[in-house]
DNA sequence: ACCTGAACACCGTTCAAGT
DNA sequence: ACCTGAACACCGTTCAAGT
């Protein structure tokens, strides 16, 4: 159903999102996204290890759309904020995506990503534990939360007594703004 | 391999946890949990509709254990805290378990379930709304940091930088010490 | 009522073989 | 280097048939 452009991962991964949103995680299969390519499925072989991987590298589009964004001035918690909302934000716009990385395992061996993680936060003044404590919290908030959003019987249930994004929000300011300052242990 | 006690909904979900402690969510299938009771397949579908009902049956296990217990005197933050508490401690006892309770889906339409579960918070004089984001919020910061937690590649390379139990302490205080107190809107 | 046996359509993955 | 065709072991699920 593909008009071939060209088989690189980069187009695997775009096929495979088509699918998802299509089909759903229970029905993403390497064979419905080789048909989106016009392709067989072994050939997807050649770009990819398993399927393992492009679950991964789907979650890894999510993960980099939650990278800080260089604000100036800002301090450590309005970076975990607008990191937060953008991760949501991207999440949102696929269906399953919050199964997508749950499912998934990392791809780095989070020791290669961390570094570029947690600098902002480190330049502002908190100690390595606190960054990545604190940013593992916001994380884990955002994805678990979105996971309940993108649950149908869920969001049919919940959309008539609270608004997602109000509540939300109310969360994670709650969440950030609990954390101690940079003197802390 | 199974001593057959009596084939019922519990027996397969025992079974069903059994097969993924061994195997993992990947290896979770109807034939090895049949297996497991020595029994064919298909007879696990006079009990059970279909492998999406036993994935809720199983979720629905976390679930329960993150029911509010009656503490007397606990004010609703107290109640949050322990209840979450209880939630990651059953999860924590069986491998994937964050991975179950983000694919599976609600069991009953939450509708049924939902008086139950913010009754506690109302006596306590928050708002229906608050009631249902603060515990909302509270849910997916518990099974958002569970799922990092078994993510085996995150838990080798997190391990030795934070302290797992420690972190989820400041992260569920921090979180819920934040919401507002019940004449907010 | 409850379970088996056989079958169906569908997987992920491998691998020889083609170009 | 990159893809196809055919195959393997394994799924979830259905259904007639047994007891």
């Amino acid at each position: 159903m593909g008009a071939s452009a060209k088989l690189d991962r980069a187009a695997i991964v775009d096929a495979a999102f088509e699918v998802l949103n299509d089909e759903g995680l229970d029905g993403l299969s390497l064979r419905l996204v080789a048909e989106q390519l016009g392709v067989q499925a072994p050939a997807l072989y050649w770009h990819v290890h398993n399927k393992a991987e492009l679950l991964s590298l789907m979650a890894a589009t999510f993960h980099d759309a939650g990278k800080f964004s260089r604000v100036e001035g800002a301090t450590w918690r309005d970076k975990l904020i607008l990191a937060a909302r953008a991760r949501r934000r991207a999440m949102l716009e696929r269906r399953d995506s919050a199964r997508v990385c749950v499912v998934a395992q990392p791809l780095h061996s989070a020791a290669e990503a961390e570094p570029q993680l947690s600098a902002p936060l480190l330049e502002a003044g908190l100690t390595r534990r606190q960054a990545l404590s604190y940013q593992a919290a916001v994380i884990a908030y955002t994805v678990g939360w979105v996971a309940y959003e993108q649950s149908q019987a869920m969001h049919d249930f919940l959309t008539q007594l609270i608004d997602f994004d109000e509540s939300f929000e109310i969360g994670l300011r709650a969440l950030v703004s609990g954390f101690a300052e940079a003197a802390a242990g």
